[in-house]
RNA sequence: GCUCCGGUGGUGUAGUCCGGUUAAGCAUUUCGCCCUCUCAAGGCGACGAUCCCGGGUUCAAAUCCCGGCCGGAGCACCA
């Protein structure tokens, strides 16, 4: 457990400050309640998924702020359910938090507390704020539809023995749980006296066999934000109705209420986030893995080409919005495009190769730029007088026409031969100026290709359904030079778009 | 059904709390020009919003009040 910060304001529901005039300069608005150093945020996943794209909104939003104030950020698996939970998601958000550079100042798991849960839920039974409860679910859920208590609820507070029946591990699964003594009439379904523990045999990655009385995430979440010191706690906006309970447990037990502010969920069209849609694409083995760059996953992402200061970038230019909204990803991509472009070097692949014969060219060796303008080297590349242009460009080529082979040399059409699907394309050199007026096309040299293939995600669900197309790709030729880059660089195939080395032979392509 | 939360150009946001110096800023998208041996980046510019609708208050409303419409969320022994 961490040490209690003194009050960080108490409001039921803060929200955040107005944008003040220096608000310009910072993307996301000051917190109401919020003194330089005193400010502690929390990140709390639960370890039963990989982390994705909404998830680092959740991530950033909350380092930002504790950045923002000199204060502290941690990350907290909230893993209150050994049925969900597994030990290689605690891994899979522990590298992604890593990869987007966010540094937690302390890392620990509500599990860590389970003993202590043990000691305020009790406490709330002591005092007569909860009860056990040994009604069947189906009853249980009648009962809060009509707003009407059971006889459990009824049992005097002396009563004691149901309670430590029920700490003692004497009931089994599905027989008795602990209720929070709310208000069954209320018209937030939310305090109709919710589930604080409930018995799960399962094993716990963590805690293994040890426990089978797990807290719910309703009642350890207000009690580990306050323990842990957290100022300002911000959760997406579909707990708005749990507010209320937060601080009603809060309250109850006499702990310091942190602030708590919410924002909306961060999915794309076409992209969606949630297990429902994901999941049964792993397991019908429609996709193979989590890192499959046609998901919103985070190693999907950095698969695909996306860095973290685009993701931050994009993230903070959401605001903190409670507008349930589509944000373009577009966005994200004009974003992570500016950053990796001075950085990708510029290479030559043709899809769907056409050769070009050229008849009075020369061998000669061409030095190539790796940037248009920018200092990245240069390649060089021996030609021949046979190269390969892509199919794309070819079939629009007519007999006469001139066009410049980039950074080599012109050339004009001579002759188009059509052999069933096959083309071949004769031409003859025709001055090494560069000419404004002819188009400009990227080509392989022979001898220094090499086959490539690049993967094109596209949408992954088409409204509801899912889209059989969603992983395009493009065969072809790129140069040699390709071979000697290490994976993960980020380059650009001239006229074709930017795309993220997998290896030898292929890539992924992040965004035109 | 009940309750809660939203609704600003194609899209995402700023502004809304403390109504007026902006009849609306930024980003993205699309288009045009410049630059350029790319359909990239960069520079410049254009298109594009009667601020969901209808009332009301006010000298003045995107901003306050009332009513409505539309969208989303919650109503689990998941988080």
């Amino acid at each position: 457990m961490l040490e209690q910060l003194g009050s960080a304001g108490s409001s039921q529901h803060t929200g955040l400050t107005e944008k003040s005039h220096v608000a310009s300069s910072i993307p996301l608005p000051k917190l109401e309640n919020a003194t330089r150093g005193k400010v502690i945020t929390r990140f709390p996943p639960e370890p039963s998924g990989y982390p994705h794209i909404g998830h680092a909104k959740a991530a950033i939003i909350d380092e930002y702020y504790a950045r923002m104030y000199d204060g502290r950020f941690i990350l907290r698996f909230d893993d209150t359910n050994p049925l969900n939970e597994k030990l290689e998601y605690y891994e899979a958000f522990t590298l992604a938090l890593e990869w987007l550079n966010i540094r937690p100042d302390i890392i620990k798991n509500t599990s860590d507390d389970i003993e202590l849960l043990y000691d305020y839920g009790r406490k709330l039974v002591l005092n007569g704020d909860a009860y056990v409860c040994t009604c069947n679910q189906q009853k249980i859920h009648d009962l809060r539809s009509k707003g009407i208590e059971c006889d459990c609820r009824k049992r005097p507070t002396s009563d004691t023995r149901n309670i430590d029946n029920f700490f003692d591990g004497r009931f089994n699964q599905n027989e008795a749980i602990i209720r929070f003594k709310g208000s069954m009439a209320d018209q937030n379904t939310a305090m109709r006296d919710p589930t604080l523990f409930r018995i799960i045999n399962g094993h716990h990655p963590k805690l293994g066999d040890k426990y089978r009385i797990w807290p719910t995430y309703d009642f350890a979440a207000p009690i580990e934000d306050s323990l842990d010191g957290v100022s300002h706690a911000f959760r997406t906006k579909e707990y708005e109705l749990r507010n209320a309970l937060y601080f009603a447990i809060l309250e109850r037990l006499g702990l310091r209420k942190p602030n708590m502010i919410e924002f909306s969920r961060l999915e794309f069209n076409g992209l969606p986030v949630s297990k429902r849609k994901i999941k049964p694409l792993i397991e019908n083995d429609i996709i193979k893995s989590w890192d499959d760059p046609r998901l919103p996953t985070l190693a999907a992402m950095k698969r695909r080409g996306f860095i973290p200061g685009a993701i931050r970038r994009f993230v903070l230019s959401l605001g903190m919005t409670l507008a349930e909204t589509k944000p373009p990803f577009e966005s994200l991509e004009a974003f992570n495009r500016k950053l990796i472009e001075p950085e990708s070097i510029r290479l030559f692949f043709v899809k769907d190769p056409v050769e070009i014969m050229i008849q009075n060219s020369s061998a000669r060796e061409i030095r190539l730029k790796n940037h248009p303008n920018i200092d990245l080297g240069t390649r060089r590349i021996k030609v021949s007088d046979s190269i390969y242009i892509s199919k794309e460009d070819a079939i629009r080529l007519r007999a006469g026409n001139e066009v410049r082979l980039i950074e080599m040399y012109n050339i004009r059409i001579v002759e188009i031969k059509t052999e069933g699907t096959k083309l071949t394309i004769l031409a003859s050199w025709s001055g090494d100026n560069i000419r404004p007026d002819i188009p400009k096309i990227q080509w392989v040299a022979k001898n220094d290709d090499r086959q490539f293939e690049i993967l094109v995600p596209k949408e992954l669900y088409l409204g509801d359904i899912y889209n059989v197309n969603s992983l395009e790709v493009w065969k072809g030729l790129a140069e040699s030079y390709v071979t000697h880059l290490k994976p993960d660089s980020k380059v650009q195939f001239v006229r074709m778009g930017f795309c993220r080395i997998e290896g030898a032979n292929s890539a992924i392509f992040t965004h035109k």
